[in-house]
DNA sequence: AATAGTGGTTACAAAATGGTAACTAATGGG
DNA sequence: CCCATTAGTTACCATTTTGTAACCACTATT
């Protein structure tokens, strides 16, 4: 009489959903992207705290996930910009109703924490 | 001439999401209380590869932060029931949206990795 | 007196994630 | 020949997250 599994696919679903924007960084990126491409140094910008490898890596895993697409222009000194793909615009309603929760679940001294960290 | 910083309330409300339910367990632990409270061991069982100490932090956390309640009744051998809490079920239908986002985007090929590690 | 059953806790270890600082490639301009 | 610019890479380290295994408390049952 083994463990019990999940097989259920939605909650599977849940988990790859997961796999794919539920870290630190990639919503944040995901959402920087909404109003059009960027180039890497403004996603650097944008992003505060985050560090070039570490951008790199998140931008190449959201690349690999066929969230973002990257163009690379062959000028120098380079040009890359990164936008959103169809997977990835899909998204935006789903991570504003998220953000949306939020904003009705909590009130300003809960998630002052937040602020902190976004400051 | 510093780094620009995210002020932005919408990204700063799906980050806060993000802290909340953006991990390895808690979005299954919330997918499996959706129909009606379950018991600790229940939760055990049916979250696999889970451990008791690992799951008894995800629950400590996700019942700080208001998403699910804890019931305990003064019985021997104890008995300890979690449900949804408000705020909890709010979220059902944004994980539910994530689930069918991976459906609509990803062919079974590409998240069959997630297949494997919830067998 | 020993064991089972439930919901944990504890000390410890491994793995995953995130971060720092220095370095690179390619080219135009002074 | 040196510097600036952009988009990285590299080696290394720190922190956070997750996992393992043993233990505990309480009572009923054998």
């Amino acid at each position: 009489m083994g463990r019990k599994v999940i097989d259920n696919p939605n909650v599977c679903s849940l988990v790859h959903a997961m796999n794919v924007i539920g870290n630190k960084w990639k919503p944040i990126l995901i959402y920087l992207l909404a109003n059009g491409s960027l180039r890497f140094g403004k996603l650097l910008m944008f992003t505060p705290t985050i560090s070039k490898k570490v951008l790199t890596e998140q931008l190449r895993e959201l690349e690999e996930d066929g969230i973002i697409i990257r163009k690379k222009y062959a000028e120098i000194p380079p040009r890359v910009e990164y936008s959103l793909s169809k997977k990835g615009k899909a998204l935006l309603p789903i991570l504003k109703s998220l953000s949306q929760w939020t904003q009705d679940s909590y009130n300003e001294i809960e998630f002052e924490a937040c602020r902190i960290v976004t400051l």
